[in-house]
DNA sequence: ATTGGAATGTCAACAAGACTGACGTAAAAT
DNA sequence: ATTTTACGTCAGTCTTGTTGACATTCCAAT
């Protein structure tokens, strides 16, 4: 083996260092999810409510559509997620203006407090493993992540972080 | 603010640093999962049988226990993607000889030869980010993941990495 | 040798959350 | 006036998870 920059370069993307990351991604979305899983089972909700709520409290009065793109589910799927956060009263729907077609979607105060409770807690594993590890491993696990994203994915990721 | 250690550490762990990381982890995901999940489809199989699949190859003759500890699941879930798997010519049983409660699972050729479709194409991607980002980035990657795992699931990790 | 418990399998029932397909309504755009 | 868009909804299906109950096998300890 050469023990140049092309040898290194080989050395360093083996089948074991990949399979590493494959595992190392399943294991740690588990703990990822585990906390807000935990919280929303006592309020009989699942991750999809969750997801619809960090997004909505992300993007307030966003149109149904926009959301549907951001999630990646169909309409179907996502309607029965946010008829049963309306009733529950955490969501709004605010008839468009310009636009009347489209329902601008809002978290209300419950919405809000729940919202909080859950990120709360996500937070804080995450805030637990940055701490642990450092700022510039914290860079490269985002710019890993980004990396890994389907492209139409990264266009959305990254206009949510200018907004 | 303060502008010594104290006032940078926080300034690092904004509200806004850690959602753009839970952000990241959910867009990534799907990312991480796409590509296995369109060949999947074409067998009519599903991430559960990706998962199965893949650490049967990594543990070849770990019994049922074992592989449901790091799966996370309950007997009766694994026990219906074994069966598909098993009939389908997949995965082999072998009784145990020291302890014949226990079945010990392996990959059959065709086992072998799909579950490397799978991870080849889940590589694929993988070695894509880590091309992008390089190896600095790569290791901050698994710091921050390894820190975010329930420590049972961490120590199950190092497990694979070892063995 | 019998008994308790562990490992495993299996049946039934259920729920979340994804999907497709079809249809309806309202409103904007052409 | 017609078409397209945005959204909702009904119906049915699939995967993958759950609990609970029960049977079998068999090691290990009394």
């Amino acid at each position: 083996m050469q023990n140049d920059r092309t040898g290194e370069s080989l050395l360093f993307l083996t089948d074991e260092q990949l399979r590493q990351g494959i595992e190392a991604m399943f294991f740690a979305y588990r703990g990822f999810t585990a906390d807000p899983d935990r919280i929303l089972e006592k309020y009989n909700y699942g991750r999809a409510h969750h997801r619809a709520m960090h997004f909505i409290n992300r993007v307030p009065g966003t149109n149904v559509n926009n959301l549907l793109k951001i999630l990646g589910v169909t309409k179907q799927s996502l309607n029965r997620v946010l008829r049963t956060l309306i009733q529950d009263e955490l969501v709004t729907l605010k008839i468009g203006t310009k636009d009347r077609r489209e329902r601008h979607l809002y978290l209300t105060d419950n919405g809000k407090s729940l919202e909080k409770q859950l990120s709360t807690a996500q937070s804080h594993r995450m805030r637990e493993a940055y701490r642990r590890v450092g700022p510039d491993a914290v860079t490269g696990f985002k710019q890993v992540l980004e990396a890994m994203m389907d492209p139409k994915l990264q266009v959305t990721y990254k206009k949510l972080r200018s907004s």
